[in-house]
DNA sequence: ATTGTTCTAGAATGATTGATAAAGAATTGA
DNA sequence: TCAATTCTTTATCAATCATTCTAGAACAAT
């Protein structure tokens, strides 16, 4: 019963995400999301509560298809090392103009400035880290020993150099180095 | 001739520099800078023209004083890779409580959105890499090839590194974790 | 058709933003 | 002492901010 909605959700999601890499939380205004999304402020503030609430969604959204649609894409379970390395070499084909951006970065450093690390950010990296080290007990030298501590340091430390790709990619680094870069970092991997 | 300044720029910048790095540049209010700094909404004006460039001297007194120092206390010339490894192994020592953050990671992420980067970000990175690079080719393995090329790749792939683990820090990581992902690096780093 | 409910549109709300203007206070040179 | 100049303070500006309110429109069930 009521009237029905009129607006796509997924589409209004994917454009207060795109603003929302774009320039950050609080550099958007409900105006810019009303532009963003087609909804006037009244149906924004009906529909998610308020301007965190649509962040919310937003952020949701794309660790839902953006996040988790690039690593099935790249590197599926079973891809290995090669599925990391293309994993990142995909950070690289991302448009210039600088209309995207990763949300999760951006987030972490947006929202770091307080005691507690927000839950969205802190839900993606642990995604991000859980894939690299899956990835990499496949590969034959991280299998070997017991444990997989050595794994998980590996992890983390793809998980720095991960984010560090795209704090650089966001501050118009040269895309043939940080390719060179990545090249560098996974033929190294391969030889341990 | 006219009155004197009443004002430290030193303190003045120091306080400006301290709110930028725990919120960032917009989140930052003339309001927020009167407290910070001491100074009156009038008085900033006066003297720095306006919020940009207040930030702008605050970004500058970052590089001369933060970036720089930490360089040449870690590592200053001819300390090799170990003035690297204790270079980011200071970036653990601040203080947990978000006061802090690197306004050069900050900045590359919020001004990022545009196409052209910012050039006080620009220098910073530039200032990095090229410390990199030099430190690296102090070790042997680096300076044996006649071109750098072997150096400037690792700068490049330390520079990522360099600014993720930052990220990760803002973002609330464990820092056990990422002392051990740097100390693995460097181990590695050593045996080339 | 009427009622209850949900959605949308658009005009308000008060608070906060970056910035300016004017007046007072302090300094130097004449 | 008195201009001239520079800094500090205070008050204030229009613009924009996130949010709320109100009225109307669209639907389901009765």
């Amino acid at each position: 019963m009521g009237r029905t909605r009129e607006f796509d959700e997924e589409a209004v999601l994917t454009g207060a995400m795109h603003i929302f890499r774009k320039q950050g939380y609080q550099a958007v205004s409900i105006r810019d999301l009303e532009e963003a999304t087609g909804l006037k402020g009244g149906s924004i503030y009906h529909a998610f509560g308020d301007k965190a609430g649509l962040f919310d969604a937003a952020f949701g959204h794309y660790n839902r298809t953006v996040l988790e649609g690039r690593i099935e894409r790249f590197a599926p379970p079973g891809s290995g090392l090669q599925g990391l390395r293309e994993l990142f070499l995909s950070l690289l084909h991302e448009p210039d103009d600088g209309s995207l951006g990763c949300l999760i970065t951006n987030m972490a450093v947006e929202f770091g400035g307080g005691v507690n690390p927000h839950p969205r950010v802190k839900a993606a990296l642990g995604l991000l880290r859980t894939t690299f080290r899956s990835r990499l007990t496949e590969a034959s030298a991280f299998a070997r020993d017991g444990d997989g501590a050595k794994a998980d340091r590996t992890a983390t430390r793809l998980l720095a150099f991960y984010q560090g790709l795209l704090v650089l990619i966001r501050g118009g680094d040269d895309k043939a180095d940080l390719r060179q870069a990545i090249e560098d970092e996974f033929n190294q991997l391969e030889t341990m």
